[in-house]
DNA sequence: CACACTTACGATATTCGTAAGGATT
DNA sequence: AATCCTTACGAATATCGTAAGTGTG
């Protein structure tokens, strides 16, 4: 069978608009090219699909059959371009992202209001787990990227760095270290410290830079959430080391925010996604709007610049 | 949109094959070209089909969603062609035929019998009616065809000869008339005669031969069915004046037929068409299986022997 | 280095538009 | 005479196959 889309779409216009004539003008051809589609289509059939009668045009049985047939195909096949269209688009769309649950709190939240803005048309789900699930759910494919700080490079992920990430200390404006511009390690023994409970990874590093300044950990309060911690910080119960992206949280509160030296304990954020794979027009266009959120908040500084500055939170 | 059934035909069997070399083997094209027309397709789409690893080929999501639709489209049409292709070959098909009442009796039987041998698909149904009405069904469409005896010649109406039709007669193995050749109808008078009720066309035509031999009409016997006329004749309760086509129920009955003469009483037997549309496979399919019927009954003769004689039209 | 897909390019086929022909109102 | 469809033929376009290129296992 050698028929073709153009000869259907020849077909039914002519089948619409009753005569050949009105046809082409529709499809923006000579009408004699069309009567030749249609010649070749009755062929291809073996049926007369009108009747000609020189002065009207009109189907037989067998055409008005076939057009309702070929109508549904023509319909159907629009709505499948439109929806490729619209993936393309970013009209429409699906996003699975895996995100470690500080992130997921931090950074999605302001990411999907700007993507629900921009592209209505997208779905956002999101698998907040720990790092190394993230990374099993991308390569699995369920999640189609994950965000978080991801130390080796994994085989059959790609990393796609956002931005880079250090331990800062988070105190009360009133704080006496809030007239500092960046604070060693060091000076932190005997502050009474607030930090996230074991289960974080941002507590294991926070352990690490305690250790490498030789002082003692001794945590006045143990929380789990990022949101209680700047919280307790914020009535001056204590000091907390968090990671940069916390400062989203803090904007129009009394907390400043000082860069962490001796040692600076930094790292990548990335996004990783299934290699291989094409990335979604969808996760390519939240991609974007995660930098352009980070490159916002990253006004504030996000420990990337090489010398810490004085951070002011306003 | 400029998108292609070949296309899509590509796009189909590379995701089913799970590579372009075998489902460039499969359509029986050079790869380059099947490469080629995927290519085309995403760009018309706006999205990736496929991930190629240039080891593996792989739906991507965009991908599967086509694949679904595009498959579902190509069924369809698969249908659709098959179907009109059914149309075509005599496979499937609806006759409406409208018909006389004794010629749907005596004609129709044996040859929808053969045409649902040769044409299973093929489902027929009958009008019956006086000539007047089926001339109107077949101009209205709502009958694909009429049989009868038509003396105008109608508007809007095309005609096919089917064969001619005289008024013969008919009368018992054991009567003297089987002896005959032929006989005018003045032999008639003073002969019981069996006819048909004067609703009947025949009747009319039985009384024009009366008259033109000025032989007083008196039937002994009046009867609506041609059955009943040839059960009384079959038990020699006396003559009757038939159409030719009666033959077709006396074989392998003590019943003889003899041409009537002086004058000869013959019609046209003719399938009428609506002039302008294009007559169906299957009409045409009947019309060819009539003619068989008629020809295997006619070697019985059906009066189209011999010479033409007086054309009657009722 | 063999395999699988892509790119490049010339040959072939198809489609399309112009011009002429035929039929009907 | 005007309108509408068909046929004919040359030009533009698209498709296809061969050959060379690229990347991966």
């Amino acid at each position: 069978m050698a028929i073709s889309l153009r000869q259907i779409q020849s077909f039914l216009s002519v089948a619409e608009c009753g005569t050949f004539t009105k046809a082409a003008e529709r499809l923006h051809m000579a009408q004699p090219a069309l009567s030749q589609l249609v010649r070749e289509l009755e062929r291809e059939l073996g049926i007369r699909l009108f009747d000609r009668t020189t002065r009207r045009v009109e189907l037989t049985e067998g055409g008005r059959e076939f057009q309702g047939a070929s109508a549904k195909i023509m319909h159907d096949l629009d709505l499948a371009v439109r929806n490729a269209n619209n993936l393309a688009e970013r009209r429409r769309g699906r996003i699975v992202v895996a995100a470690p649950p500080l992130l997921a709190a931090i950074l999605l939240p302001s990411a999907i209001v700007e993507l629900r803005q921009r592209h209505p048309g997208i779905e956002v789900a999101i698998i907040d787990a720990r790092t190394d699930k993230i990374v099993e759910e991308v390569r699995l494919g369920r999640a189609d990227c994950g965000l978080g700080t991801f130390s080796a490079i994994e085989d059959g992920i790609e990393r796609m760095p956002l931005t880079r990430d250090s331990l800062m200390l988070f105190c009360a404006s009133a704080h006496p270290f809030a007239a500092r511009t960046s604070l060693p390690w060091a000076d932190l023994a005997e502050q009474p410290l607030i930090t996230l409970t074991r289960d974080s990874g941002i507590r294991l590093l926070v352990e690490v830079g305690y250790e490498t300044a030789e002082v003692p950990l001794r945590p006045l309060y143990e929380v789990s959430q990022i949101t209680t911690a700047l919280a307790l910080v914020e009535a001056d119960l204590g000091v907390a080391v968090l990671p940069t992206y916390a400062l989203a949280m803090t904007s129009g509160r009394p907390i400043a925010t000082r860069p962490l030296v001796e040692p600076t304990i930094a790292r990548d954020v990335v996004m990783i996604r299934p290699s291989g794979r094409s990335p979604s027009p969808a996760v390519l266009a939240f991609e974007a709007i995660l930098r352009s959120c980070i490159r916002r908040v990253g006004d504030l500084d996000w420990g990337t610049s090489g010398e810490p500055g004085v951070q002011q939170t306003r």
